[in-house]
DNA sequence: GAATCATGGACGTAAATTGTCCCGGTGCTA
DNA sequence: TAGCACCGGGACAATTTACGTCCATGATTC
């Protein structure tokens, strides 16, 4: 059933809506007998002009009755809404989870995609899509970009597409260069966001962590540091959140420092500082690339993840209190307001 | 499956539309392999502009690739079009059939309801409420419009609501009395109805089978001839169609009668006279209301019925060829090919 | 019988949809 | 290699649709 409901969602993204809508109303009007137009519009908070358009396409349906008294429920009405009910029971589910994770941490928006990353590669390239349309949402013209690298900072790559509002943009790493793979790489993940899109990009080509020496001799550098001051002016960022412990070993960082992170208690990895359960930074060094106080400033934060697995990682990140928009799968939703309860 | 498709056929109607449009756009890419936007607004008969839209759409949700040389299927719509055909194919049967029915008989509008009246008496209440839709839909204003009775009849009445385009008609029964029950009468029929919208009604009590003095000595009557004057200057009937020897029975034919009509190859019965599968009429009488020559100068003649049972009785009548528009449900109609084609 | 609630109609404005035309680019063909 | 046919996409007016707002009228209750 779920199934159906996914494959129509793509040509139809806003069937749920509609049908939510359609059976919100639909729900109030069974519970409260008979009830008129104004106010029902009052407890659904709507405005009366378009309830009222609503119930006249109900009432065309014959799944409400109509009459100088006000509106009834419908036999065929009654009917409809038990054989609905599991499958809006679905629907609300997200939503719901949606609102409580917005509302909690105080975030512009939260986009919750049905199924597990981890379990699913389908779910992962959803949570590409996802991304991929609230970027396309969110840009401003002419904006400069930051993105991390990151399995699912690829797929959202992959799923963006030439779009005019994107054309006049620029992408950068946020970071330097990370030991992992190539495609991974926040360089080739802008690149490829810039090629996709028709905007273009700039890179980073120097190591993300550094000695002080090393960083005080590469910031003497004049090109160099004019590329690390044209990310610095980025206003928006999108990165993806990882576990502290997996990241530390994909980046090959020292045992030493890693035995520091684990007795610190890091939990998660974001745009490469990593986080405590409280979301207080641990180990902070002197970096290349966006600090932690440009991203205070950013007028949009952009944070994608997913998978069961992730979910504590996801609530240390939103601890820090610097995201704005929350894209991520269900699975990893139920985690973290599993541990917002606990 | 079918039950969510028929949830959201009656929530959401008009989004199934769309869903039917998009697919249809979608499948034409896939056959046409790269294509051009005009030469697709072509061949699915729509204009450029309208088409446009839901390229752009198609190419943001990632199911198409769009190019400067034209546009192509990408693999997620080739895997969506597979997945979603037998949504889709559920979907379009009844479209199809409609059109199909519609155009051998040269009908201006056939309405398929999904079911079999015969099984359940949820689609004899669809059945019901296509035929009252229908009805408001064409109705001019100030009109007499002439019904039948029946069961089906019955419904439709239910299923009308007070509209204003019906304020100033007046209903009128198409017959005299039969031998039916009450609630079943077209007197009754037509009196609801009236109630039901707001309009006016006028009565014929005489029975409508007469011996030739009997009808002399009635039509004597200024009153009654007065009354059927009104009924025959009707330009609109709506009509029940049953199977003949069912309804011979029904209105207690005598045996004789009975006999002869069988005799004759009977097989549909409507507005009172019965058809031989060529759709000639038998049994030829004198009757009060309306004669054969009255609903073949009408301007809308409506007939309704449904049920497997009704399919071949359909056809008989549909032959006789004054029919405007058909509203049946699925299993007659797919009966009702069945004869076309044998 | 007055007050309060209801529906349904009317209508102007805001917003979305659609028709129409054009431009610059691309690939095929002669 | 030049011309041609077709491509996507931009621009903009015209039209349609959605929506906010107000009012007429009828039913029900107190």
């Amino acid at each position: 059933m779920k199934e159906i409901l996914n494959i129509q969602k793509q040509l139809l993204p806003d069937l749920m809506d509609t049908m939510k809508k359609r059976y919100t109303i639909l729900h109030h009007i069974l519970v409260s007998g008979m009830v008129g137009r104004r106010t029902l519009a009052v407890s659904l908070n709507t405005t009366e002009r378009i309830l009222r358009a609503e119930v006249d396409f109900l009432k065309e349906q014959g799944l409400i009755e109509v009459e100088a008294a006000g509106m009834r429920i419908s036999a065929a009405g009654r009917q409809l809404l038990e054989s609905i009910e599991p499958i809006v029971k679905d629907l609300f589910g997200l939503t719901e989870l949606e609102e409580r994770i917005r509302s909690h941490f105080g975030l512009k928006q939260v986009v919750i995609v049905p199924g597990d990353s981890d379990a699913s590669p389908h779910t992962k390239k959803e949570l590409g899509r996802a991304g991929a349309a609230v970027l396309r949402k969110l840009v401003a013209e002419d904006e400069t970009i930051a993105v991390t690298g990151g399995s699912t900072m690829a797929e959202v790559a992959y799923h963006l597409a030439a779009t005019t509002s994107l054309k006049g943009c620029w992408f950068v790493p946020a970071r330097g260069g990370l030991g992992e793979s190539l495609e991974l790489q926040a360089n080739t993940i802008a690149s490829t966001m810039a090629k996709k899109t028709g905007a273009r990009y700039r890179l980073l080509h120097v190591p993300d962590h550094l000695g002080e020496e090393a960083y005080q001799s590469l910031m003497q550098d004049d090109s160099i540091a004019e590329i690390i001051q044209f990310i610095r002016r980025a206003r928006m960022v999108v990165h993806g959140i990882g576990e502290a412990m997996v990241m530390a070993r994909r980046r090959k960082v020292d045992r030493e420092t890693t035995e520091i992170l684990r007795q610190d208690g890091a939990l998660a990895e974001a745009f490469g500082y990593y986080f405590d359960r409280q979301g207080n930074i641990l180990h902070k060094m002197p970096t290349v690339g966006l600090r932690i106080e440009d991203i205070h400033q950013m007028d949009a934060v952009i944070g994608i993840a997913g998978g069961k697995s992730k979910g504590e990682a996801i609530v240390s990140v939103l601890r820090h209190g610097h995201e704005d928009v929350l894209i991520t799968d269900e699975a990893a939703a139920l985690e973290i307001v599993h541990h917002l309860s606990s």
